[in-house]
DNA sequence: CTGAAAGCGCTTACAG
DNA sequence: CTGAAAGCGCTTACAG
């Protein structure tokens, strides 16, 4: 006799010499059923090792408690993308999900899930997207299979977004404060939707200090730790300035590598500013302050969503900006503190 | 009329004059059809729109194509797992195989993934286990699904691990050749089978190079980076050495956090060399020389052997060791390199 | 509160 | 090479 023969709903229910029915209800916690044969029904499946096979499940129930999470190509770049993750599955296993991790180039193959009712939603961290996912997203809305993305709104589909104008307003008087009078912004590519949000934060917070607008300027940059080096090095040949608040921390990065090169002391001679906490930010000397997404609450929020969104029939639709929090750290204090 | 009405497999069948049987066929890629009825099938698939349902085919075919990937609850201190996860997705993907994503503190929902029959099989980054996840491999093993480990050979388990005592000897022969004359090493906990591996391997490279063994100093830490900290505080107060070999990157880290609070120069005074090519290493000052498990290699290996053995009646037992590669940088160079 | 029965959408011997 | 039929293991109206 094996150990493993494996034990069916029809085992247990002539076990229990009851239906098969039941035995269902009593797994799906249906409140129709008798306590006294609950537990009964219960104890058989104990006894019996009964394990409910998912695939029957998912077939016959059209739900497959499994979502899928898709993440940019190059998230090994942003490490905070595991505690998005984390989040999601925090929540994922609380609620009895499981989360089928997929990169954007594997789109097509998310398109797929979708098709063969393998998940009941997905969660898309998203960019600029291409025809690719926008066919998606609406194919998935007139299957009217929940999703939601994290970063960007798109048509009216439900978001989670990071207020990067916020945050970067926040930046813009901290740098008040700290009592520089001088102030560099590094672009990212020219249409990115989140460094013009973070320009835009920068110009309220500093009028907001009556800030003048001739003393800040503007440099392109490409979110590449290259163009962060770049953009310094063609800004301070011909212009000066006492702070650099680049749209990211890699452009930040790369800043502070021109000011190594240089030997320009940071943050005495240069205050430098990054946006987003990537991984490395701490670590640099001296460490980086910066602008921190809320990753972690974001999945919660984004995986309680979609279940909502999944589980009730009244289809929410939410549509949230979270606020980001400023880091400081040491590469940016005008009274300099520890080294 | 809806463009979703669902298409079954029997709607393909009627719109060929032909069987389920036969349409399942063409379906599974099944030689015995004869290719003209194949094309006609394929051709009535593509203008209905037809996706076969997931679920289905997994319920009645027993093979769900996916996997679940366990990694260590912390993986976020170690973002390379993120290379491990790319390289399981990229032959899962090109095999036609989605990969569920796991914690270890969620091993019980693993192990309800099995019982469930969710899953093909399973890559488990192990680390010293606890008596569930021993439960489960025995479990597994039991049912005969597969499933392989990442770290350490556990029983006579396939597995996939990395050559520590190499990557370590690769490290003696790099302080020899530097002119490194006494050198000490900082353990991680007491039983790591890592850390004794990376001093063996220490020892064996510096013996073969006639390094007499009274240079050779060891220290106790725990692989936070506190606790190489605290070695170096504890081992420098009364003792001397011109390079620190840590266990780990992080340990590493606190060796140099410590050089900079006493002003001791790195790579000039004190050579260090670290283990893990943790996300930081290249980004401290100076950057940090260490030895690289080949993350991407292991993740292709791990997933390509699951899958042979999933496929495969035959049930092969992979039993790999993966060389790591010393990765230079200025932490310690005895002829300093570029600052 | 419980059961009999149909159905979810496939795969796969078994026959021919 | 193809089809009829049983079966995978559940859920869920429908009756009672």
């Amino acid at each position: 006799m094996d150990e493993y023969v494996k034990i069916t709903i029809d085992d247990v229910a002539k076990h229990c010499k009851c239906s098969r029915a039941t035995v269902s209800r009593v797994l799906n916690h249906d409140k129709r059923v008798r306590p006294e044969t609950a537990e009964i029904v219960g104890k058989a499946m104990e006894e019996l090792g009964y394990h409910p096979n998912s695939m029957a499940r998912a077939l016959s129930a059209g739900k497959t408690n499994t979502v899928a999470v898709v993440v940019p190509d190059r998230w090994q770049e942003q490490p905070y993308y595991i505690k998005l993750l984390d989040a999601v599955e925090d929540v994922a296993d609380s609620r009895g999900y499981n989360i089928i991790l997929k990169r954007r180039k594997y789109i097509d193959s998310v398109s797929e899930l979708v098709s063969r009712k393998q998940v009941d939603g997905v969660i898309f961290r998203n960019m600029e997207e291409t025809d690719r996912e926008l066919a998606l997203y609406s194919r998935m809305e007139r299957m009217g299979l929940p999703f939601i993305l994290i970063g960007q709104p798109v048509a009216s589909y439900p978001f989670i977004k990071v207020d990067n104008l916020g945050g970067a307003r926040s930046v813009a008087g901290y740098l008040y404060e700290q009592g520089f009078e001088k102030i560099l912004f590094i672009k990212g590519p020219e249409d990115h939707i989140d460094s013009i949000d973070r320009l835009a934060g920068l110009k309220t917070g500093l009028s907001e200090k009556g800030f003048k607008a001739e003393r800040l300027f503007v440099a392109g940059g490409d979110y590449s730790t290259e163009s962060g080096y770049r953009a310094a090095a063609e800004f301070f040949a011909s212009g000066s300035a006492d702070a650099v608040f680049a749209a990211n921390d890699r452009m930040a990065l790369g800043v502070m590598l021109y000011c190594r090169e240089k030997g320009i002391k940071v943050p005495d001679q240069l205050g430098i500013v990054g946006f987003d906490d990537n991984f490395f930010a701490e670590y640099l000397s001296p460490p980086l302050t910066t602008v921190k997404p809320p990753m972690y609450e974001i999945g919660i929020l984004a995986m309680e969503s979609l279940i909502r969104m999944i589980e009730n029939s009244e289809r929410p639709n939410p549509r949230v900006i979270l606020p980001a929090e400023l880091i400081v750290r040491d590469s940016c204090r005008k009274v300099s503190g520890k080294v």
